[in-house]
RNA sequence: GCCGGGAUAGCUCAGUGGUAGAGCACCUGAUUGUGGAUCAGGAGGCGGGGGUUCGAUACCCCCUCCCGGUACCA
């Protein structure tokens, strides 16, 4: 290795294979598809940021994992923070940074749009689990409303991009939606005012479903030691309130509306949270979203801290890859660049767990190893050109098609394995007798392989070599391999 | 971040204080114009640095990376 370069992949980082990309260019598109059918129109900013944009956007867990860079020629100096830069930990802040930038002139509100792209943060990389420094989100906001008929809107067009992936409501997804207010309503009620507990209460609830019952309780009073022998540092409430927290939190009916009575139940009469929330069940009754599909629960918070009312997360059942998208509203953020409030509402899909997530359940959309449907053979002891003809006249008629161009030239066995790996429908030949007659072979690779499927001995196999392949006249090419990619279509006609 | 376990061929792994193997994958061939399986052959490796030793892939330390958990989150 004396002078190389070892190619290898950053850590929290992934290369996109061909095959990859191909799968989720599908999914990316079905999503895009429903954010359309909504309304949303596409927008798209840099990776940088300047780092006054981003620290303190999301609450002090962001701001630490933020990638600075910098200019290599402009190395920080005392007053050199202008060279350095922020990666962005997510597309909300920069749609905030968007608003108050180009609002109201280039921008009229209510504004929806979509955003996919890369975000970044430093911070422990679990790929197994699907998670990483680098990853994909594909974000829908409409800012410029307090309607919490919008909230409802991004939650259905949330559910929406998953029915669009034939996911099934319930067995197949879930959304669990909630509103900050409830329970900080419910802290108040017990006495507790000060915000930074209420935040503190609200990001050990968020674990819940992920640790013991025990160590949550232990969270909320004294703090506990994890296995690593890490303290954590416990909220301190008092073993009665945590009881009752955590009754409050466990509240859980069969449909929304009735699992809110109850919690409306344990709150101050006329409680402005539970109005809200009532309105917002109301909205999404109303765009039919399924009860198996969304449900109410009154344990999720989230960790980002920007969010003011709605939130809501996303889940593959049985997936193995954590919530796999998110969001809510953050009414807050735009006046961190504008004196002018914008209230804001949307959500994320992170797009890499999406794809890990489908990968472990085995749904795969049917997706292709290639992008050209057809490959031209260069056969032997012919002129080349004569398959470039034939590639330019199936691409001019429409057909993806690649020429081979690979060191096998004039090898038809190493041209067809190459065929058969790559995953090609069909293959197209032209060699000295096809030449002479003045015709064409195409050869049905999936047919051809189907028929000698069977066949265990290797001069059987090899006298079978023209199985699902078939010799036209040259002015027949186009029409014959239209046919074999699509039988249905040359049958009706 | 923290705790623990790992790192041998492209992948999954075996192995020994005297410089290494398997399966799968890959490449070549089996009357030269036909995919797969089979058969024959081939290429390819001890993560990086330091130490102990006559000698280290093996033992010790550091680094990097990976895995599991925990924390946090999409």
């Amino acid at each position: 290795m004396t002078g190389l370069v070892r190619p290898q992949t950053l850590r929290g980082f992934r290369d996109l294979l061909p095959e990859e990309m191909l799968l989720r260019g599908e999914v990316v598109a079905r999503i895009t598809r429903v954010y359309e059918s909504f309304g949303f129109v596409p927008l798209d900013t840099p990776v940088l940021e300047t780092l006054p944009t981003l620290l303190g956007s999301g609450g002090e867990e962001a701001d630490k994992q933020i990638f600075v860079v910098r200019e290599a020629a402009k190395p920080v100096t005392a007053e050199g923070e202008a060279t350095e830069f922020g990666m962005r930990f997510d597309l909300t802040v920069p749609f905030a940074r968007i608003i108050a930038q180009y609002h109201p002139q280039q921008i009229k509100l209510p504004f929806r749009r979509y955003h996919i792209g890369p975000v970044f943060r430093a911070d422990d990389p679990q790929p197994e689990q699907g998670r990483f420094r680098q990853f994909t989100q594909f974000d829908a906001d409409i800012a410029g409303t307090s309607t919490v008929a919008a909230d409802a809107e991004i939650v259905a067009l949330a559910s929406a991009a998953f029915e669009a992936l034939e996911l099934t409501a319930g067995s197949g997804y879930v959304i669990r939606v909630n509103n900050r207010k409830l329970v900080d309503a419910f802290l108040t009620g017990l006495g507790i005012e000060d915000g930074e507990v209420t935040k503190h209460v609200l990001r050990v609830l968020d674990k819940s479903d992920k640790i013991t019952a025990e160590a949550l309780r232990a969270e909320l009073g004294e703090g506990r030691f994890d296995v690593s022998g890490d303290r954590i540092r416990g909220v301190g409430l008092a073993p009665e309130l945590i009881d009752r927290l955590l009754a409050f939190v466990a509240v859980q009916q069969d449909t929304r509306a009735k699992t809110l009575d109850e919690l409306a139940g344990l709150l101050p009469e006329g409680d402005p949270g539970v109005a809200e929330v009532r309105e917002f069940l109301a909205h999404l009754e109303a765009l039919g979203v399924s009860e198996a599909s969304v449900k109410l629960d009154p344990g999720l918070a989230r960790g980002l801290a920007y969010y003011t009312g709605t939130v809501y997360e996303a889940t593959l059942v049985g997936a193995g890859v954590g919530s796999i998208g998110g969001g809510g509203r953050y009414d807050g953020l735009v006046s961190r660049f504008s004196d002018d409030p914008v209230a804001a509402v949307g959500v994320s899909i992170g797009i890499d767990r999406l794809l890990a997530g489908l990968s472990n359940l085995g749904i795969s959309y049917g997706a292709r190893r290639t992008t050209a449907d057809a490959v031209v053979l260069v056969m032997p002891k012919v002129d080349p050109a004569e398959a470039t003809r034939i590639a330019a006249e199936l691409r001019a008629a429409g057909i993806a098609t690649e020429l081979y161009v690979g060191e096998s030239v004039g090898k038809v066995g190493k041209q067809l394995a190459y065929a058969n790996a790559q995953g090609f429908a069909v293959a197209v030949m032209a060699g000295g007798k096809e030449i002479e007659a003045g015709t064409v072979t195409i050869k049905d690779l999936q047919a051809g392989s189907e028929s000698r499927a069977q066949i265990a001995d290797n001069s059987e196999y090899r006298a079978a070599k023209s199985a699902g392949q078939f010799t036209v006249p040259r002015a027949e090419l186009v029409a014959t391999v239209t046919s074999v990619l699509n039988p249905q279509e040359s049958d009706a006609s």
